[in-house]
DNA sequence: TAAATATATTAGAATATTCTAATATGATGG
DNA sequence: CCATCATATTAGAATATTCTAATATATTTA
């Protein structure tokens, strides 16, 4: 019953566990809203690839949309998401400096 | 060669991205080394089911190990990973909340 | 050194994810 | 209101993940 909240957890991130999600995440990081096809130029992405990806984050919460005219505009739906991607980021970085060092460490 | 950023940074989360991981991660927020023996008591998970996650985790660097005696010690590497777990946590809760707020909306 | 204990590895069936191609829906300008 | 542009959905093959059962390895105690 509560215990499901462990599996909501890692529905989200599973969401973030796609190399393509996260590159359209660091698009849409400055909080404004971003046309598909927009998107579509910039990441040179598959039009139904894009969507299916779009309509997993939206699903999940992590997008809202709104229509403009002809466009969908994307944009993240909270600002905590960015921060969590730059977290995450770091801690890469961090443990690959740390193999770095342990490389080098035969001095 | 130089394996995508975004490609460690969706590994990563991969690993975030099991119920059964994050449970693990939660009984290792502490710092502290725990046995897999130990785990396995207080999670009731199948021992090479344990072994494997915490192999995943070990292999991903975002645990460490260390045997002691008969047992062998997990701990977390790097307290930001306690930190990412936190910050999706409360996305969570906060899309909870806004879905709850929406419902009750009905004035 | 043999037996017992603690942990790791392997194999494989069940399930889930990802991408592409084809098709559908929905909005707008002419 | 129809032709076009923007986006969404579906189907399905290729690939990846997860769990269980069986077996292997490594450490300690008797």
């Amino acid at each position: 019953m509560d215990s499901d909240i462990y599996q909501l957890h890692a529905d989200m991130c599973k969401v973030f566990s796609n190399a393509t999600r996260l590159k359209l995440l660091n698009l849409l990081r400055d909080g404004e809203g971003h046309s598909v096809s927009e998107m579509q130029k910039s990441t040179g992405l598959g039009q139904a690839n894009l969507s299916q990806h779009l309509g997993i984050m939206r699903q999940r919460g992590i997008l809202l949309h709104e229509r403009k005219g002809r466009n969908v505009l994307y944009r993240i739906s909270n600002p905590k998401i960015t921060d969590a991607f730059d977290i995450i980021r770091s801690v890469l970085t961090d443990s690959i400096n740390a193999r770095e060092r342990i490389l080098h460490e035969s001095r």
